[in-house]
DNA sequence: CACATCGATTGTCCATGACAAATAGCACAG
DNA sequence: CTGTGCTATTTGTCATGGACAATCGATGTG
């Protein structure tokens, strides 16, 4: 409805973002923004009165979506040159179908719904509630995973703010970390499983998920926290009685430190010990992966049951 | 031992952090740490063959120290001046005094060893026993405040890394949510409290202390997260009848934000909501906060449940 | 088909200058 | 002496533009 060639008033001008801020909303580095706009021409932002960078609206969906294609392998050069409708049509065939089961679509939508209007408080007792009607594998399984997509999409489309995830990322570790308190104590425990991520990952939604289906079928759960050293990993195996190495690889971790990470970390692992590797960026190099000895790809959540048991079907000679 | 003088093999120069390792574990901007090169000639890196900056072990730790005092209010071109000694000294001028009961330190410091031998499992096993021997409120007033002084501490003499105080964080999260979660649920539950932290405030483990003593005594606890922006937070009272909004401030906030974003808040909400600023930051302005109305300063996690008790005795008029 | 080679791509680093926000120091009125 | 307002200094971030190493992708060879 506004007219795109009205300049904006300088105090529109002094409320959009600064290039700092789209460094730390988007998650692209200042170097390289500045570069971008150098070489390609994209972004070019406006300037205030001081002459510093201001984003427009446009330009940081736009950089969004920009950011989630690179983070599924697409290169740069692509990007910047194409028009906003080509993104959505990469956008389109690179992201994944929309969900099967109707009745989970409409429990992930109600409760995107509560996150985007801030209805924190509704928002817990509706997660509470769905994790009590759905059982907690379904709710790990079915749920969590399409709740987590539609909340990316949502940051994409500028539907929903990083404050608003951050609160229902709370909310979810809260409740799976009670869910996994309230587990009852079983006397059989094994496998032992290590979880963590490698040095610099900070994403450990995915490693609490994997955790709380573990602990539900008697496994014990070692959570090492983030972003652990390779060495300190492999010592905790030594004194800690572990069978599996767990680690989760978020997509937006560097492909190539992901795929010498998990072949390092492989290579210093003891052969009976068996390592897992889950996450959007571990199912990128599945194939690189498939040749290691011991090593299973997680490629979605649910899979983690089906690893489970064939480890129980078939433990390593010890 | 070594030779003070002999030049570092240029093996050695490329197991050095680059400006952007120290920029992640000091928390000192790019920017800075060249600008203050050029100022104040320190640091100084050496540089490896690609002309790129490295820095020594001694000028992270003294960068550290830097960082904490600062941290503490001091100005930076007197500690980029200052020797070592000097900088040594300010510290203990600054820091705490040693905690009194002898007990408590004896527990501090056997927490503090299995985290810095990275002993994980046994950590996490400690910390349970801690909190049932000693029970949630000793634990939480006593213990914690202690053990988490002295990873401060531990970081800033290079005792244990980010990774280390990670985990730590992490077991403490883990071990106080699932104590929130076991806590008997009764009838009475007032006053309604909602916590969170300023926008761009990112420490959390203080509240969940200050919610789980505030549950523990039977209080409803409304934890919106991290960085809530001041609107949500008024828009949070409205719907969620809360009686008592808490804030956290790290003293890492930039002190004129803080204080700024506390009066403010207190405008925005209404009179009949009682404010409590707690943390390092909120110390900080002690005085300048007192004037305003119907706002606590929390100055110790301790002094949470005598506010409790004062709001309990005389409710406001509603 | 596996593997080495060679441009093209791409993010980070560097140096330096500039400036606005934050802070300290100081003068002055009550 | 206390509070208040004004300069002067301090200090972190931003801008520009050049350079380069790591990575990617394609092409040629055993």
């Amino acid at each position: 409805m506004s007219n795109p060639l009205a300049k904006p008033h300088s105090d529109d001008l002094l409320t959009l973002p600064t290039i700092a801020d789209v460094e730390r909303d988007v998650g692209i580095s200042k170097d390289a923004l500045r570069v971008w706009e150098r070489r390609y021409g994209f972004p070019v932002p406006l300037r205030d009165n001081n002459g510093e960078r201001r984003y427009t609206t446009d330009q940081i969906q736009r950089l969004r979506l920009i950011r989630r294609l690179m983070d599924s392998g697409l290169r740069p050069s692509k990007l910047m040159l194409a028009t906003p409708e080509e993104l959505e049509a990469q956008l389109g065939s690179c992201s994944a179908p929309e969900h099967a089961d109707p009745a989970v679509a409409l429990i992930v939508t109600e409760l995107f719904d509560l996150s985007r209007s801030r209805q924190f408080v509704a928002l817990r007792s509706a997660l509470s509630q769905t994790l009590a009607r759905q059982g907690l594998h379904r709710f790990i399984i079915e749920i969590m995973p399409g709740l987590l997509e539609r909340v990316g999409d949502g940051w994409l489309r500028a539907e929903i703010g990083i404050a608003e995830e951050h609160v229902l990322t709370e909310a979810l570790q809260g409740l799976l970390r009670s869910a996994i308190y309230a587990l009852p104590q079983h006397a059989v425990h094994h496998p032992s499983v290590l979880l963590t991520s490698l040095p610099e990952e900070d994403h450990g939604l995915g490693l609490l998920m994997v955790e709380a289906l573990l602990e539900s079928e008697h496994a014990t759960c070692l959570p090492l926290g983030l972003r652990t050293p390779l060495p300190d990993i492999v010592a905790a195996c030594a004194w800690g009685q572990i069978d599996i190495v767990a680690i989760s690889i978020s997509a937006a971790y560097p492909p190539r430190r992901a795929l010498q990470g998990v072949v390092s970390l492989r290579g210093l692992l003891p052969d009976t010990v068996q390592l897992w590797a889950g996450g959007a960026g571990a199912v990128t190099h599945a194939e690189a992966l498939r040749t290691l000895p011991n090593t299973r790809i997680i490629r979605h959540i649910r899979d983690t049951l089906a690893e489970l048991s064939q480890w129980r079907d078939s433990p390593p000679a010890t």
